[in-house]
DNA sequence: TTGCGGGACGTTATAAAGTTACTTTTGATT
DNA sequence: AATCAAAAGTAACTTTATAACGTCCCGCAA
């Protein structure tokens, strides 16, 4: 992500937890700008050894923050790669697709109203409420597809 | 999972070994026959301390073990849980989607195409090459949603 | 027969991800 | 200024997973 857009998806946490009367603290906001600026999936404990690059840390510092983060819908967590992303869209709660390309390591944020009706309706058959449906799609994405594989 | 269903699902993992050229070991099937009795997502380290009751067993033991049933079909990981179930249906290769029941732990698994296809419309309209999907929703089971939610 | 080669397994150690429990600080509100 | 809760600091620890290396056993070819 370059300075611009980090600097604009920053401005816009602020505003957003300012409208909903939560802390976006000094911490979280380092935590997440750490999380933007990566541009790919980041680890809790990337996060944590950049932060150690400026003072002392321990992991609840860096989970902490995560978990605001994530309650707020600023990152998600990506299941299958014990990772975190930013959010590109998180003006409204809303339940994302990822598509995860195994050869490059980019991540691909949907939000395909299709798979979610047809999770919807597949859960309703059964009389399954859904509160957090993951769906993370491992592939190899547009780009990689036309090279021959890296290593 | 009750005796005879269990007896059922290892002569079944048997026959499909057999087929395809591969080894069921005992390990394996111990292993194997752990997950299915347990009827419920097991972590790799129950399994573990399963396996110590008879004999002296390390991680990788357990490790290589779900590996192998996993390539072959015959388990799936719960990417969401880290813990590994018997697959309902292993005689063809498929992707399932799996609805997690957050109060009671009960998981079901779905093989449902109109899942599949819009996740596979999704993914190609970006050129995305799927090779696996996850697809694990956490939710309320139609049984916990009439009662109140445990503890 | 010997000896090679590969797959399965044993063993030790360690890495990676996440949590618990408790203390201290901060900051908004009375 | 006193208070109370949310946030952050800190140390220890748990859980999940992998690395690296050695051994055993079996099939097969020389």
């Amino acid at each position: 992500m370059d300075e611009r857009t980090l600097e604009k998806a920053l401005a816009r946490a602020e505003a957003l937890c300012a409208e909903r009367g939560v802390r976006l603290t000094p911490q979280r906001r380092r935590v997440l700008e750490l999380v933007c600026r990566a541009g790919h999936p980041i680890g809790a404990y990337d996060i944590l050894s950049q932060i150690r690059e400026g003072a002392a840390a321990a992991p609840p510092t860096v989970y902490r923050a995560l978990d605001f983060l994530l309650e707020q819908g600023l990152v998600h967590k990506l299941e299958t790669l014990h990772a975190y992303i930013g959010c590109t869209h998180p003006e409204h709660p809303h339940s994302s697709q990822f598509l995860i390309c195994a050869d490059c390591g980019d991540v691909t944020e949907l939000e395909d109203e299709s798979i979610v009706g047809s999770l919807r309706t597949a859960a309703a058959e059964t009389g399954f409420k859904p509160s957090r449906p993951i769906v993370e799609v491992i592939g190899t994405c547009a780009n990689c597809a036309l090279k021959p594989p890296r290593k």
